[in-house]
RNA sequence: GGGCGGUUAGCUCAGUUGGGAGAGCACCAGCUCGACAAGCUGGGGGUCACUGGUUCGAGCCCAGUACCGCCCA
């Protein structure tokens, strides 16, 4: 073994060699209870992040570890045509050139954006491979491959058969910039500076007027009623009457209707079906016209006559003027209220009445709340699971038409007379009149409507595969709480419509990785850290332990000192493995535990196991990667391999053998978390029949459970003569066992008084504790025992010292 | 407007039924011994955001306040 560890070398060779030797592959015939996580796609918008990374090393910890508990284990790799964030990252790239993604036609796009798929895919799939993530590769899946592609036309035609995809014009949420309509989770809300702006509507009768509040005057051209809240004494009187609206003077009802807030402005609202999603339901409830007077463009259309072709901010000004001209501008007052911004460009959301492709979702989302109110489906951290719930409970249509090209075309086909024909496979003629001549409908599916049938389409569905018998459903979803709704939501009630069966059982919500500074990583912010700028100085292991690190905290910054930790970790096990390797001599590996400090490792190395298998089993990857660096560092470099030193250099064949079993032992717990320098320790371990990726977990070992404290007294010990230069006196093994961990020489000087003052005030505080009688009297007995026993130690160790 | 997190050492963060405030990094001091100076040993450093309450005992439980962040509308 080389003295100094090169995690560049050695990665690059395991990660090849696991994968040639077909230890990632999962195989169906294989007997075995099954462990199967679906990687979450990335999408092909770009390379990964270092959140990606985060989410990987957690995924492969937990794969590794069922893997070499001998569960027939799938871990799948695949990525995500990504919709509109490719479509506008692919229009960010064209725009370089000054192109347009409508500039290529069509068919165009589609060869362009073969090659940024071809080429995105692969640097995913490499950097998986870099990070040592045990995916079966040969199982790669790709969103819009034929055979998934097939799968979403299935579920389509399925929820259009059972009623619940209907096409209708509906208030929908459309960016201007993008040029396509967006579901209600890809509108993000940002607060804004306003003006609100108070305008008076005559009343038709002459008998007065109402005020109403509004940031949108441009708007006004499009209000067909004024409303108030049935139980508003202020306006009884006048519902029922007409309003006459400014500039456009056009007569509308005034309306009662409980949507309408009170409390807001002076509590009449104008109407605008056509522009406001409450004031659309208030239309549709009374049959109210939906005019519209802004264009997709976001500017008005010409049915706002003279301003037509104008933005809103000019419109609204030329209505306000006409307004105040007129003394019907009551009052203007600042605002600060939400704005819609699209996800992916941040462009100002314009809703409109749009024709689209709807889902309507009751149905299935009752399904999805069943499963997780009867914990068929668990969330890490459970607060997740109330947050889901309340998304499901108040779940609305979901909009799944987008008026681009890249993704999964909608698989409607409409015949001259706009007979609507719905089919898996292109059909040949409508499907009511007959006629050949079919033209399919343009837009394509929201991406998440594919992305929900994934633990399932990657496995071959709707063909009846020996995959799809044996790996589904699945067992564990990691993912970001932003995922939640978009994704594992709909997966759920996409798996119990089609599959009947919950995906997973388990769903994972890992922490958010800011940047070092504390703000969200965005590729727009310039803020991402790419994985490279911790892989390439560190490796991945180190990599892998750092980020699990961090697990813990919600919304943890991103530093390189846990990932110097993790380097550190390798390197001292790394060094250690060197001792015990190299003065092994003919020696096999064999526990035979004869001396204390040999009962002592296997019974914390049984213990360590027995808590990372806790750890592991509730999601506590933090935990678990700060019990393997105590174990490693404390017990096993600083205590047992201090104190078999000399008796390795004795030739010692007893302590060599066990030795080499107590190390693999441990190579084992920290396999899931470091792979690769593990496995490669592991190589030089004479007669390793397997490599250690399949090699199997430890049994539990009950024989030297009592051991666990046997050395208390020895490090005790260790303490008062390192503090203090005083040496307790130990007897026989013990003895021996301090004089080969604690140097002589050590801080040989120590403080004495110090030491004495210290332990002073220690039993001070005891003795103040067990005289308060209340606290001896109401205490559990267990408790007052505990002080009781500290008390006595330190009087004893203050006895040792001559205090 | 509704809901959810967070606030602990200079920094990044732990702290699992309430029972002496911890780790890593950084800092200071000492130490080359046949795994490791990318190391070992010891040390300094905290009004656990604030106010009140419950309790023999509160970082932890309860009520409220402040600030930061997120989600939904």
């Amino acid at each position: 073994m080389e003295p100094l560890y090169d995690p560049k070398a050695v990665e690059a060779r395991w990660q090849e060699t696991w994968e040639a030797e077909g230890l990632y592959a999962a195989d169906p015939a294989e007997p075995g209870e099954t462990f199967v996580v679906m990687h979450p796609p990335p999408n092909i918008s770009g390379s990964l992040s270092i959140g990606h990374c985060l989410q990987l090393s957690l995924e492969d910890a937990l794969v590794r570890f069922h893997r070499m508990r001998g569960f027939n284990t799938l871990f799948q790799p695949g990525y995500d045509h990504g919709g509109i964030s490719t479509w506008a990252a692919i229009g960010r790239e064209l725009a370089k050139d000054g192109r347009t993604q409508r500039d290529l036609g069509r068919e165009g796009f589609d060869a362009y954006a073969q090659e940024w798929l071809e080429q995105y895919g692969g640097t995913i799939m490499s950097q998986f491979r870099l990070l040592g993530a045990s995916l079966d590769y040969r199982r790669e899946r790709f969103t819009m491959d034929a055979g998934y592609y097939r799968a979403v036309m299935r579920w389509f035609v399925h929820l259009y058969e059972r009623g619940l995809i209907y096409r209708d014009n509906r208030m929908a949420n459309w960016c201007p910039r993008d040029q396509t309509a967006l579901s209600d989770l890809e509108v993000e809300h940002d607060d804004v500076d306003d003006t609100l702006s108070f305008i008076r509507y005559p009343l038709a009768d002459g008998s007065g007027d109402l005020t109403i509040a509004t940031v949108r005057p441009a708007t006004i051209l499009a209000d067909v009623a004024v409303a108030v809240h049935p139980e508003d004494e202020r306006y009884r009187a006048v519902v029922g009457k007409e309003a006459i609206v400014p500039f456009v003077e056009r007569r509308v009802p005034v309306i009662a209707d409980e949507r309408v807030e009170p409390e807001f402005g002076t509590g009449a609202l104008k109407v605008t079906p056509g522009h406001d999603p409450v004031d659309f339901e208030i239309g549709r409830e009374h049959g109210l016209p939906e005019l519209s007077v802004i264009g997709p463009d976001g500017r008005m259309n010409e049915e706002a006559g003279e301003l037509a072709g104008l933005s809103q901010e000019e419109a609204g000004d030329r209505v306000l003027k006409w307004v105040r001209e007129r003394g019907q501008l009551e009052k203007q007052e600042p605002y600060r209220h939400a704005v819609g911004r699209c996800h992916r460009c941040k462009t100002r959301v314009e809703p409109l009445v749009l024709l689209q492709w709807w889902v309507a979702m009751d149905e299935l989302a009752v399904m999805a709340v069943a499963a997780i109110r009867e914990s068929r489906v668990r969330f890490t951290p459970e607060r997740f699971a109330k947050v889901c719930l309340d998304w499901l409970e108040n779940i609305r249509p979901w909009c799944i038409s987008r008026q681009i090209w890249w993704g999964h075309r909608i698989p409607v086909w409409y015949c001259p007379d706009d007979h609507v024909t719905v089919a898996v496979e292109t059909p040949q003629a409508c499907a009511e009149c007959g006629s050949a001549e079919l033209r399919q409908d343009d837009d394509v599916l929201d991406t998440w409507f594919s992305s929900a049938l994934y633990p399932f389409a990657t496995l071959g569905w709707p063909e009846q595969t020996p995959e799809l018998a044996r790996y589904h459903p699945g067992d564990v979803l990691t993912t970001a709480r932003d995922i939640i709704f978009l994704w594992v939501a709909r997966m759920m009630f996409a798996g119990l419509e089609l599959m009947g069966a919950d995906p997973f059982h388990d769903v994972v919500i890992h922490s958010y990785l800011l940047n070092p500074d504390g703000r969200r990583m965005g590729r727009t912010l310039g803020t991402v850290i790419d994985p490279e700028e911790a892989l390439e100085p560190y490796g991945a292991d180190a990599t892998r332990y750092g980020l699990l690190k961090v697990t813990s905290s919600q919304d943890p910054r991103f530093s390189f000192g846990s990932i110097e930790e993790g380097r550190k970790l390798a390197i001292k096990l790394w060094n250690v493995s060197r001792l015990i390797l190299q003065n092994a001599g003919d020696a096999r590996p064999d526990e035979r535990p004869r001396d204390l400090e040999e009962r002592w490792i296997l019974a914390r190395l049984d213990a360590g196991r027995a808590e990372l298998e806790e750890c592991l089993a509730r999601f506590d990857f933090a935990a678990t990667v700060k019990l393997l660096y105590r174990l490693t560092f404390d017990d096993f470099c600083d205590w047992y391999a201090e104190a078999i030193k000399p008796r390795l250099y004795e030739q010692d064949e007893d302590a060599r053998a066990t030795a080499l079993a107590a190390l693999e032992r441990l190579l084992k717990l920290l396999h899931p978390v470091m792979p690769h320098v593990t496995e490669e320790i592991w190589s030089h371990v004479p007669e390793r029949e397997t490599r250690l990726i399949v090699a199997p977990w430890p049994e539990p070992r009950p024989g030297c459970a009592d051991s666990l404290d046997a050395l208390d007294e020895i490090q005790l010990a260790a303490r008062i003569y390192r503090r203090s230069g005083v040496r307790v006196g130990l007897t026989g093994e013990a003895e021996r066992i301090f004089e080969a961990v604690v140097r002589p020489r050590e801080n040989g000087q120590g403080d004495v008084a110090a030491e004495i003052e210290r332990l002073r005030k220690e039993v001070e505080r005891g003795e103040r504790m067990l005289a308060n009688e209340r606290f001896r009297k109401k205490a559990p007995p267990d408790v007052v025992e505990a002080e009781e026993d500290k008390l006595a130690q330190y009087r004893a160790e203050l006895d040792a010292l001559g205090g």
